[in-house]
DNA sequence: ACTCTAGTAGAGCGATCGTTTTAGTCGTCA
DNA sequence: TGACGACTAAAACGATCGCTCTACTAGAGT
């Protein structure tokens, strides 16, 4: 309930997706959350990675929503990547090239160094995938191929943004865009000349 | 031509695609690289940003060379990719999945606060796309067409290993060769279907 | 009024950060 | 032999790291 705690997170997602898990201190959230390490540490008693965590669970909770929402909300599968993809085209600008999602690149830096929080990350990419591969299943993709289509584009939103936040410009990130929707359009081509 | 030099950048480069560039002291480097401070200051006077750069531009440099070799090698573009993407996939088995490639982590962690590293991991991004956007030119794809594609490729690539290294698995990365080789078929594909 | 708990405040811990500094070793060439 | 530059060695710098600790405030329940 206290909004304490929500400043805390909310200022840590900001700092990571700038200077990712390594390079931000507690001493940065506690002034950019304008909180104190007493309250910091009463919230999350587990410290920077108890902290971490929440903030990867949350931030892909957000992304998983906000991805059903896009699909959802699209007459069909096409449009909601198109419109998806336009929509975090448009964050990056907007943002001056900031990270849109904070999890990719605490991914990495954890990998192979912190066992709990690379679980945690692969358990919001899994949960992406999941989502993914079932709409795709639902549009009359095969399983496998469903799976790997899934797989395929978070990978190449992952990179995308890195390729447009070192670019300083969204461009690379929408010829990202326009070869996913090459991608799955090949993929629902594939159902009608099957037939 | 000192040995020493050497030493140090390629044990940074080691602890880079494990931990990161925020999460590597240079005690970590000169331990594991056997030299000391002085040494370490002496070949690189500008400290850890100097020596990152130099990391960049060298293994960037390498890949751009492996990228070629197996597009150069190979009878055609399908089975270049084919064989890249699956060496690829055999070192994340083979090393435990540690990062293959130090620069996408650099990249996103120095994107949005260290302009120099910025630019030099954008130097080498381009070089890639540049020589994979000729290589798809010279198989007949239409410029725009070529780097986009190559944009993607690159992206996926570094999406690929993230999430390969998260799931400690190099079923991801194969999913993504899989979806590459299908991508590159329908641009070799719709060269035909022009005609 | 008293207690209890949730939350805030901030000084200070030892360790480590990137870097500077000073001293010393070694082979080369005059 | 002696001077010089390339390189090594390691102590020490101030700053900052993640974290612990004790003290305090405020509000709810009785």
């Amino acid at each position: 309930m206290s909004t304490t705690r929500q400043r805390i997170v909310s200022a840590t997602t900001d700092l990571f997706r700038q200077r990712g898990y390594n390079g931000t201190s507690l001493k940065m959230i506690t002034t950019a959350s304008e909180a104190t390490t007493g309250s910091l540490y009463h919230f999350f008693p587990g410290g920077k990675d108890q902290l971490t965590a929440d903030v990867v669970e949350s931030s892909g909770a957000a992304y998983l929503q906000l991805f059903e929402m896009f699909v959802d909300g699209a007459p069909n599968l096409i449009d909601a990547f198109v419109e998806f993809f336009d929509g975090g085209a448009l964050l990056l600008e907007e943002t001056g090239f900031i990270d849109p999602c904070p999890i990719g690149g605490i991914a990495r830096e954890v990998a192979s160094v912190n066992e709990p929080l690379r679980i945690a990350t692969q358990r919001v990419f899994r949960s992406w995938v999941e989502s993914a591969t079932l709409r795709f299943e639902h549009a009359g993709i095969a399983t496998i191929e469903a799976s790997d289509l899934a797989i395929a584009i978070v990978a190449i939103i992952e990179g995308g943004f890195v390729l447009s936040r070192t670019a300083k410009s969204a461009e690379p990130f929408r010829a990202c865009a326009r070869q996913v929707d090459l991608l799955v359009r090949a993929h629902l081509g594939a159902i009608r000349s099957r037939h």
